[in-house]
RNA sequence: GGUCCCGUGGUGUAGUCUGGUUUAACAUGCCACCCUGUCAAGGUGGAGAUCGCCGGUUCAAAUCCGGUCGGGACCGCCA
């Protein structure tokens, strides 16, 4: 048995020089001068440059790239290689070929193919450098999350997605049969990560949530990662509101502190923080129609485009990208949001808009059990499909609040892509159910 | 669910408005050959598309009309 060399990471090479190794990965380019080739090496770290004689080249005859190889070689200083180093004297070695053409370019320096034809063999268009470095911020930002509440005493939970009753009321969940009763996915964690504070006062679920409205845009997919927080003995929404803002900027640090090269690669431009504005509905109706003589008082919401307005106002007048927006229509709201005590037209949530698009929605609940049983009857809901989430408000529930965030809208923004099905690995959308 | 746009080699586009010199063009990818420093390599040559599908108008359709399937954008709704 021949002494295999252990394994050496692309982007550690530059301390390996002088020395054998052996690099393995995917053949991510091939650039052939006859005597002497180039073959670009692709790992998880990064891409390194071989220099191949031609009868190791040979062993990639009739095979293409992103066949995965390894390489064993010498490590040299190279000014004109990427990364200051290259592998010369290399053998090769095929580990599995490729035969079949890749259905469009990984290797350029811009991605050509359509979105349709990208997530129809993502698979393979992943690997594009670009899309994999957008996809390990997004492991950031979720790494950044977790540290940061758990580093608060939040506990992390994981609630059931197969549920009996539909979360909030409304038509839009998926129906299953579950052992011949109706069954539905969750569309929210909201009631379980409620009914869980009144266990560990702060708890958190990084999980997915399932709508089932025919959404055709940009920012709407069926099947969608929810970052939901929710903790309970708060004094008010302010409260909630400055921890969420606390808790982005810590996602945006871990981030850039983990993959600084991945943040610079994709251009990303940092978020702007500062003092982040908090107005009211009626506030945020006054300002575009100041702004934009545009009179939305008899709208119950806001648009995409009042969001979009409101962006450029926040970054005009208060130089951040985040604005939020308080106290809407106690109508419009979800039946668990408190209404404002001194104004009960008025609710105690809140929508925070990042770039000029909604990336959070929250609120104070209602803690008290009789108020939320009258709440559930005057929208005539069954109370009695409530029964289990109603229980834990009986028996004690201090006053509580909790946001959930669009993880992936979170990411779409960062990055500045123009559709989040490019910022989802695999969107599940109206007329998309695989890859 | 409403409105509007788009389907041309593997991929991305031009050509469509104003039907006919279009054996459908360009780039990239693929194949072959040349090249000792590329890094979006370069050069020469080659293969690859009955122009989404069905029907209609016409002497003639990628091009005009209708239907159909697929894709995209905006709105509604939301995260």
């Amino acid at each position: 048995m021949t002494q295999q060399s252990e394994r050496v990471l692309n982007a550690d090479l530059p301390g390996h020089v002088g020395k054998c190794v052996r690099v393995e990965g995917w053949v991510h380019a091939i650039r052939k001068f006859g005597a002497v080739n180039f073959l670009i090496l692709r790992d998880r770290s990064g891409q390194a440059q071989v220099i191949l004689e031609p009868g190791q080249m040979e062993r990639l005859d009739g095979l293409q790239v992103e066949t995965v190889v390894a390489v064993e070689g010498t490590v040299e200083e190279e000014e004109r290689a990427a990364n200051g180093v290259e592998i010369r004297d290399a053998s090769l070695e095929v580990i599995s070929p490729v035969t079949d053409v890749l259905p469009f370019e990984l290797n350029k320096r811009v991605l050509k193919p359509s979105l349709d034809v990208f997530l129809n063999n993502a698979t393979v268009g992943l690997r594009y450098p670009a899309r994999a470095a957008t996809f390990r911020l997004y492991s950031d930002l979720l790494f950044g999350f977790r540290d940061y509440l758990l580093g608060r005493d939040f506990t992390e939970i994981h609630t059931p997605k197969l549920v009996g009753e539909a979360t909030e009321g409304g038509a839009n969940v998926f129906q299953l049969d579950y052992f011949g009763k109706p069954a539905y996915l969750a569309q929210s964690p909201q009631l379980y990560k409620q009914i869980m504070v009144g266990v560990f006062e702060r708890v958190f679920e990084i999980g997915p949530a399932f709508r089932a409205e025919p959404h055709y845009t940009v920012r709407h997919i069926n099947e969608y990662t929810s970052l939901d927080v929710e903790m309970g003995f708060i004094t008010g929404p302010e409260e909630v509101m400055g921890l969420l803002i606390a808790l982005l900027e810590q996602m945006v640090q871990a981030m850039v502190g983990r993959h600084p090269r991945d943040v610079e690669a994709l251009g990303i431009e940092l978020p702007t923080f500062g003092e982040v504005p908090r107005i009211t509905f009626r506030e945020a109706q006054q300002i575009i129609l100041d702004r934009h003589g545009e009179n939305r008082f008899e709208e119950p919401d806001l648009s995409p485009q009042d969001e979009r307005w409101l962006g450029e106002w926040a970054l005009e007048e208060h130089g951040t990208d985040f604005v939020f927006v308080t106290h809407f229509p106690t109508t419009k709201v979800a039946f668990y949001s408190k209404p404002d005590p001194g104004d009960p037209e008025y609710a105690l949530n809140f929508d925070l808009i990042f770039r000029g698009q909604e990336l959070v929605s929250g609120s104070q609940r209602i803690n008290d059990h009789d108020e939320l049983l009258a709440r559930l009857e005057a929208r005539g809901m069954n109370a009695a499909s409530f029964t289990g989430y109603l229980e834990a408000f009986k028996y004690g529930m201090p006053p509580e609040g909790g946001f959930a965030i669009g993880s992936e809208r979170l990411l779409m923004r960062l990055v500045g892509a123009g559709n989040i099905r490019e910022t989802t690995l695999f969107p599940r959308d109206v007329n998309r159910l695989s890859p």
